[in-house]
DNA sequence: CAGGATCCTACTGGATACTG
DNA sequence: CAGTATCCAGTAGGATCCTG
């Protein structure tokens, strides 16, 4: 679970809190979008543009949403080259290279079992 | 990345379908719920109903939908036991609990930089 | 080029009631 | 108890227009 249960410790307060910011940062993170935009920028830093080429079938706006939210949970970092036109670039920090490492794993998951689970697909759908 | 470009190769065709599939797997499994239900039934065998109590805040509805398509891919299994009342049991396959070890990794590392993380929202939120 | 704001649609997901 | 069906509200998310 991603949660533990802590009944009737000291300070019981402070773990509900801890319990329910874990379950807030999980739900940010396990999404798609997210997912899929730290694995992109774990190959290397990346341009708005660049990303949005990158991360296959993403909008602009999902694209800065969820860009706002890794910055604001300190995963991604984001470089403004005061430049014209603009140019921003973004990076993971070191929690978001970390991140960046489960997310790999369930990458090489996804490959590892294509074969099982698209048979067990056609078994189902008959 | 979760999609590798294939381009030229000999049947590039099938490497295509396999890459649309990979990225239909991950968007399926990418998502709070499946993998909170994937968490839970990491532990021990469950009942639907034990399900619903043990997977914080999930719906009748949701959990029932996330099930069929876990069974679909194959990554849960579904035993009823033909009693009344009825009884069904979840539990992992194999592909499921590979799963299910990357899935503990990313909650290890929501505890892990819990603190990084709060940090970094209470500067951004200035 | 990066990205905010707005509008609008479509789907997600909750509550509730019904069946075997 | 497990599961389906229906209805409905909320929101995710696309398209578009606008600024520095």
């Amino acid at each position: 679970m991603v949660t533990k249960q802590f009944t009737g410790s000291p300070d019981e307060a402070d773990l509900r809190r801890a319990d329910s910011l874990a379950r807030e940062i999980f739900a940010d993170v396990a999404n798609k979008w997210a997912l899929l935009i730290i694995e992109a920028l774990g190959e290397r830093t990346l341009r708005f543009s660049e990303l949005l080429g990158e991360v296959e079938g993403i909008s602009h706006k999902m694209l800065t949403q969820n860009l706002r939210m890794l910055e604001r949970n300190g995963l991604a970092h984001r470089k403004v080259h005061p430049t014209v036109p603009p140019r921003v670039e973004y990076s993971l920090t070191e929690p978001g290279l970390a991140l960046r490492r489960t997310v790999d794993t369930m990458c090489d998951w996804t490959h590892r079992y294509l074969g099982h689970i698209e048979a067990s697909r056609s078994r189902f759908d008959a």
